[in-house]
DNA sequence: AAAGGGTCTCGCACACTGTTCGAGCCGACT
DNA sequence: AGTCGGCTCGAACAGTGTGCGAGACCCTTT
């Protein structure tokens, strides 16, 4: 069997396995001890081998009850998207509540970076990943979407909180793995700025008006994240007002500059 | 030496190597065969090995001119970003010029999708991403942000870029993978979401009033990101109307909510 | 009680990976 | 003529994902 020879193939449209025997070792177990290899020592630390004498059975083992490693990936992305809660429609605004579903995805992709990379790779359609589509529809109807700009609406939510995550990771796992304090990066980084300076000036002239970062970079990060937020809802906020009722259903007014 | 020791040892800090002998395979030469070898097969089509009978010259050579294999992906997301074009401030309506720009953003990362997965693990700061700041800080300070809120709404801009290409990778590279068309793919999904509508009721509804996908993918997922984009727009024109200048360096009004 | 069959584990083996090391080549400068 | 630095490369090492087939276990049927 091919690894993936099609969507019939994947772990999700396939029936599970019929158990009878001894199990001791379960899809459930395996994906969770992949997840904590993967949080503890990112992409690099998860091996077939590593994951079996980590749960105490040979290497092999693991393929009866995962196809490929590839699947077992699939499968703890997903675990990650059930970490993520949406409220209820009822609960609060539509717009804090969706703040909080954006909030806790990013959080989720933060917590554990290593999906991040995977996201492009196969859409998850996962019970959690679907779990996920439905409240946000939910959320999303009880606010006054409908039809295709309702599925591009939680698509803007869903691209910031993974489009910011992405930017973030980025930073904090070199941070991370320099072990280095943000000035000290920034100092490194000075003198290579100062050789580009006179290719970009508008930048540098940015930098100079904006002075040295007094934050530490967590707040610099969470305030851009929450800036992106804002300003998204607020436009969909003023579409649902003025285009949304009107124009239901036709072309969407895009281009329109 | 180890792979990453901080960000003194990062390629782009480090000055160039001195050359003088016979160089039969150069930097870029590498970096170009690279993106060739990954365009065309992904990533796990990459290997040193590979790479090196591509250029018709032995694996280990190439550690001559690359520290890494890590550092030449990190050359070759570089090499991407300096696909992206970014129009100069006079060209074009600020909100036209930040249409373009995420435009060529996402078009990049859809043209050579290995990217995407690339962007989480290091923050790039080659001489492309440089040169893509520069421009995009020349844009939005023509458009009247100044401060750290610049900084968040280019970050807005490329979140969503990149955001929107992760979605978009994954159900494109599903639809290749497989070699289905849409509908088949559908088909497909079909009865799993059967299974699971009732635990979904409001995306079944949502699903039902909708119908069947009359579009081809291609134009659902551009729709999808061209709402997104016009929404974002809105709310940082929104915001540059209203708050831009009163409010200019205190807190972000965010969690206003 | 015996036989059969499904569930599940696992050691071996294969092809392949990234990378180190040290030997050697070749052109240029002294 | 000799040395030196840039550059190439083959051999080797540790480690990877995974196919295969042998077996162990337990439940069901005879």
């Amino acid at each position: 069997m091919r690894s993936s020879e099609g969507f019939t193939g994947s772990v999700w449209l396939r029936p599970p396995r019929a158990q009878t025997g001894q199990p001791a070792l379960s899809r459930e177990q395996i994906v969770r001890a992949a997840m904590e290899l993967l949080d503890a020592e990112g992409p690099s630390g998860l091996s077939m081998r590593r994951l079996g004498t980590k749960l105490g059975s040979g290497a092999t083992s693991l393929y009866w009850h995962v196809a490929n490693k590839d699947e077992l990936l699939e499968l703890a992305v997903d675990e990650v998207l059930g970490e993520i809660y949406v409220p209820e429609p009822g609960d609060t605004t539509w717009r804090v509540g969706a703040s909080i579903s954006a909030n806790g995805m990013r959080a989720a992709l933060l917590r554990h970076p290593w999906v991040i990379g995977l996201l492009g790779l196969h859409p998850t359609l996962g019970p959690n990943a679907m779990r996920l589509g439905e409240r946000l529809v939910a959320l999303f109807t009880a606010a006054g979407f409908t039809g295709m700009p309702l599925s591009h609406a939680t698509a803007l939510l869903n691209s910031h909180a993974i489009g910011s995550a992405t930017s973030e990771a980025a930073v904090r796992s070199a941070l991370k793995r320099t072990g280095k304090t943000w000035e000290e990066v920034a100092q490194d980084v000075e003198p290579y700025l100062e050789r580009l300076a006179p290719d970009n000036p508008n930048y540098e002239k940015w930098r100079q008006e904006t002075g040295p970062m007094r934050k530490d970079p967590d707040q610099v990060l969470d305030e851009t994240y929450a800036f992106g937020l804002e300003r998204l809802l607020d436009g969909l906020e003023m579409w649902l007002r003025d285009d949304g009722a009107p124009a239901a259903d036709g072309d969407i007014g895009d281009r329109r500059g």
